[in-house]
RNA sequence: CGCGGAGUGGAGCAGUUGGUAGCUCGUUGGGCUCAUAACCCAAAGGUCACAGGUUCGAGUCCUGUCUCCGCAACCA
């Protein structure tokens, strides 16, 4: 931890380029890690900062597919869209690339060469379905057939959508290609491993002893997964969007998209820096930091360091500081839900106000738990923060400057003991600031930075310069002279934070920028320097704005529930003889329980007429009381094949009405009937 | 007893190696008028989820319990 070091080089995680940015992805990982380079680099410091898109991996193809369009073309759409989004908001990537580039494909084939080479991978063949006319093995995704749950015929082979039911492509029944339509046939398939497992033992010293100063929530899930104890990873696929794994026999098989995507750190900066890389990757004293969301923990500091370190000649990560989520409005946010702020939207919608999303996120940044965003808090912020602390403290500096002094710097007279304090109150400014940066925490570093503000305004109504420009000109003078100067500090101050205000605060006091060093200096701007001209730095943001967004997403709600209200298509027809093979009969509650530790299986005991049946139902969650069922009748199927769930076994299905608004009823007779009578 | 995170004044959060609680916003009262009715001062408001334990002393360490969030499991 308190190892030196000469540079920093700071990657964000790669957003997935199959669709826009939102808020979520700026609070949590892109606005943490630009403070933290324009930190560095007004220090003055050696800072290399690297982004880019990650544009390989099956969702990209299946979007493509459902557009009708290449791969190549999902990912052009939303690689420019992303960067643009970052350009605005003035996230300072030293580059901003993407996973398809050239470099990346040879540095990340060479990579994968190299461990192969060094033995670092082991081999398994497995079986997986195969598309004789499409000559390809297929993805999860690329199959569909018929649930052997709920029967619903366009399953996937990983999930179903009707049921929620994790599937594996195995237990579809009547599979189907998505590729060609024709019936898929198992094949054997090789991949390669990573054997995370052979690396286990000098993970843990080296995060569970050496780097216990991780934040908690990395520290704690590291630790989890290391007790646990690691398996081997697969780092192939059979896709044909990505890398082609760079080995002899291993036509169609490309690298899985979680060994890919953290290369194109290494390839971007190679890209940047095509003959001065190596040194910010291979050279001890770079102190590597990586910017993530909390999904990503597990990549960056295990399996990343992993291959890394497979590799040899590589350095690993000084730091990972990832953070919690963000909701919205009191809601996970999604994208396949549109519930999200995207940063395109926010920007035509707010234009020049970057900075206070930028600040607003900060201020709520999920550093030690998921936080909410609201639009009510936004407002706040902008109006009682930003506005009343630090745009009106800037404003009333320079409008005393063009009442008093003609816009120009007035001299400093001699200091008063009040004025002195004042300076050393602003010059702890700067230290507590640095501590907090260089310990992860922006949202107090924030904070602290807002505080010299604060200290502006107290400072102003205590020495009163409207009163003194009655009678003594010459400490009107020093007044100004030092609030102008704190104005000046704040510029630099907030640079890291808010950027566009901080450019704005130096055109209108004319000035140049300046490095983090002259933090804390009181002669920043000579007196007789003429001051340029000034607007308000930030606006009152008013109620109809912040209602027109609320409404924004409460159509959105709505919209959502709409769709999910519709009722749904029937489904295909069936023979007679079809149906007649469910067996569908009323029995007679004699139990109701809740399994203990799930969440939605309850357990009945039914008299089906014959015996005493078991069926468990996912329904805990619309009958809190199970108890209350007892003695109600209800319709099961009799005779579908038992299955065992959490350890009991299932002895049929229960039926159950889904309302449109997704809530279950259970279906019973509507006259009491002898137990194990038949539905016809 | 699946794993991880979190439970601190009305809201959002700090509390580093243990020494009886801080910050921002909000509320109330007062002051000021240079300023975007902004600013400044003061006050009210917390049994630091609960119960034990270690200690001279615990929000801070240990044990147990409860609640919330995420993951996993699970929805025939």
């Amino acid at each position: 931890m308190s190892k030196q070091f000469k540079r920093t080089l700071i990657t964000s995680a790669l957003p997935y380029a199959n669709g826009p940015v939102h808020i979520g992805h700026l609070a949590g990982v892109y606005v943490p890690a630009d403070i933290y380079a324009r930190y560095l680099r007004l220090k003055g410091e050696e800072v290399l900062f690297i982004g880019g898109s990650d544009e390989h991996g099956i969702p990209i193809t299946i979007k493509a597919r459902n557009e009708g369009v290449a791969p190549q073309d999902i990912v052009d759409r939303y690689h420019t869209l992303i960067k643009k989004s970052f350009e605005e908001f003035g996230v300072t990537f030293d580059i901003y690339s993407r996973t398809t580039s050239e470099i990346h494909r040879e540095t990340a084939s060479g990579f994968f060469r190299t461990l192969y080479d060094k033995g670092e991978f082991t081999e398994q063949e497995s079986e997986q379905y195969y598309d004789e006319e499409a000559e390809q093995f297929l993805a999860d995704r690329y199959i569909t057939g018929t649930c052997p749950h709920c029967g619903n015929e366009k399953a996937y082979g990983d999930q179903c959508e009707q049921c929620g039911t994790s599937l594996s492509p195995s237990e579809l029944i009547d599979p189907k290609s998505t590729l060609s339509g024709s019936k898929p046939v198992m094949r054997k398939t090789k991949h390669w491993y990573l054997p995370l497992d052979k690396h286990e033992a000098w993970l843990r010293q080296w995060i569970l002893e050496d780097h216990k100063e991780w934040k908690t929530n990395v520290y704690g899930q590291c630790k989890s997964w290391l007790d646990l104890g690691l398996q081997p990873r697969a780092v192939s696929r059979d896709l044909d969007w990505g890398i082609p794994v760079p080995v002899e026999g291993a036509e169609g098989k490309v690298l899985y998209v979680w060994f890919d995507a953290p290369i194109g750190y290494i390839s971007n900066t190679k890209e940047l820096l095509p003959g001065d890389w190596e040194k910010w990757w291979k050279d001890e004293e770079t102190k590597l930091v990586h910017f993530i969301g909390k999904d990503n923990i597990v990549f960056h500091c295990i399996v990343f360091p992993a291959m890394l370190k497979a590799e040899g000649s590589f350095i690993l990560p000084e730091n990972v500081p990832a953070n919690e989520f963000l909701n919205l409005e009191n809601d996970k946010i999604s994208t396949s839900r549109n519930w999200a702020v995207w940063l395109h939207e926010y920007l035509e919608e707010f234009p020049g106000k970057q900075d206070v999303l930028r600040y607003v996120l900060i201020a709520n940044a999920p550093e030690t738990k998921d936080n909410d965003f609201t639009w009510k808090d936004f407002q706040a912020r902008n109006n009682n923060e930003l506005v009343a602390v630090l745009g009106n403290f800037v404003n009333r500096a320079l409008v005393l400057t063009q009442k008093y002094f003609d816009n120009k710097t007035p001299a400093l007279g001699e200091l008063t003991e009040y004025d002195r304090d004042t300076i050393s109150e602003a010059e702890k400014v700067k230290t507590a600031v640095e501590y907090n940066l260089e310990n992860y925490h922006f949202r107090e570093a924030q904070k602290e930075a807002m505080n010299l503000a604060r200290i502006g305004n107290k400072y102003l109504a205590d020495s009163e310069p409207w009163k003194t420009a009655k009678t003594d000109m010459e400490r009107t003078a020093t007044i100004l002279n030092i609030a102008l100067q704190i104005t000046a500090n704040l510029a630099i101050v907030i640079e890291p934070f808010l950027p566009f205000s901080s450019a704005k605060i130096r055109a209108f006091i004319n000035a140049d920028r300046l490095g983090w060093n002259n933090l804390g200096s009181f002669n920043l701007l000579p007196a007789g320097h003429a001051l340029g001209n000034s607007e308000l730095l930030f606006e009152k943001i008013e109620d109809d704005v912040i209602e027109k967004q609320v409404q924004k997403l409460l159509d959105t709600k709505k919209a959502n529930e709409a769709g999910e209200r519709k009722a749904k298509p029937v489904k295909e027809a069936i023979q007679f003889d079809t149906f007649e093979k469910l067996d569908i009969r009323v029995g007679t509650v004699l139990e109701c329980e809740k399994v203990p530790k799930t969440d939605k299986l309850l357990r009945f005991l039914l008299d089906d007429g014959l015996k005493k049946r078991t069926i468990l139902s996912g329904i805990a969650a619309y009958y809190p009381d199970p108890q209350e069922l007892t003695g109600k009748q209800v319709c099961f199927i009799a005779n579908l094949e038992p299955r065992k769930m959490r350890g009991l076994l299932s002895e049929g299905m229960i039926l159950s009405a889904e309302n449109t608004d997704g809530n279950l009823v259970l279906v019973a007779p509507v006259k009491e009937v002898q137990s194990g009578s038949q539905v016809v």
